[in-house]
DNA sequence: TCCTTATGTACAA
DNA sequence: TGTACCTAAGGAC
């Protein structure tokens, strides 16, 4: 679930049902108590996510700094909420409640500190304030693989595993190759197809990446949907056919992630 | 019922 | 590079 489509999804979520309310706010689990009296009550005043990182502003001075990790879970329902002993950190107004669990981070943080996480952040594709050329500085003077380069939060925000699988495929890059060759009109059509990507992912709230004219509707063939909700070219494909060219798709380690690509299709 | 795995990150060595 | 941390689902028994 966790890539960056996803935390931008949940800061409108969590706004549309609870901005300009004063919900309950509670840590049934515990680890958050102390700071969920603090703002028990006080007024949610707006939401914003920069990558993974998602930020619930509370009475205009203290924010709430929510990271998912890898197994961080968001889940919306209509009130009354159920009881539950799992869940760090619990919303509830009049009609909703929202509930977070297992998240890495759940802390309340001042403006300084949420500035300092912002500056420790590259560019995202979903924000407003992003520069490109900004990530692309990095990357050009990187002998790192493109493929951790994409990974890595201080060059670009809000790129995970599916999304740098699937970019990298779409463009015909080789994972392999160091940031330093990557072109300015490679990384141009790199970021260009993440912020359409992204802004897609957000408003299905899921991950496609697959072009209309390679659907397996368009190519004759039974949908795959997998894990994640979407329709993809090679995340999580290892051993089956490429959509495009049908060689075998390959999956290796890189930096403690699993990678996926097709090498016929991605030698550039 | 146990084991593996996961869209993430931080820290130690 | 390895390990620790948080939770839940799916598969092997």
């Amino acid at each position: 679930m966790p890539e960056g489509h996803t935390i931008h999804r949940l800061a409108s979520d969590y706004a549309d049902r609870f901005s300009g309310t004063a919900p309950r706010v509670t840590s049934p689990q515990g680890k958050f108590s102390d700071a969920a009296a603090l703002l028990d009550g006080a007024e949610l005043t707006r939401t914003e996510a920069h990558g993974k990182h998602l930020f619930l502003g509370f009475r205009d001075t203290d924010w709430v700094h929510i990271h998912l990790g890898l197994f961080g879970k968001v889940a919306f329902g209509d009130a009354p909420a159920p009881p539950t002993d799992t869940v760090r950190l619990r919303l509830a107004n009049d009609t909703s409640y929202v509930d977070l669990r297992g998240p890495t981070t759940c802390a309340l943080i001042t403006d300084a500190e949420k500035v300092a996480v912002h500056d420790r952040l590259g560019p995202d594709p979903l924000r407003a304030d992003a520069d490109p050329r900004a990530a692309y500085r990095r990357v050009s003077r990187s002998r790192t693989t493109i493929a951790a380069l994409l990974m890595d939060q201080k060059v670009i925000a809000g790129v995970g595993n599916v999304y740098r699988a699937e970019v990298l495929f779409r463009h015909g890059i080789d994972p392999y190759r160091a940031g330093r060759d990557i072109t300015p009109a490679e990384w141009d059509a790199v970021w260009a197809d993440l912020v359409e990507l992204m802004r897609e992912g957000v408003r299905n709230n899921r991950i496609d990446t697959v072009r209309p004219e390679h659907t397996p509707e368009a190519m004759g063939r039974p949908p795959r949907v997998d894990d994640h909700g979407g329709e993809v070219y090679v995340y999580r494909r290892a051993t089956l056919p490429c959509r495009l060219c049908g060689g075998e798709i390959r999956t290796a380690g890189l930096a403690a992630r699993n990678l996926f690509w097709c090498p016929a299709c991605q030698q550039g």
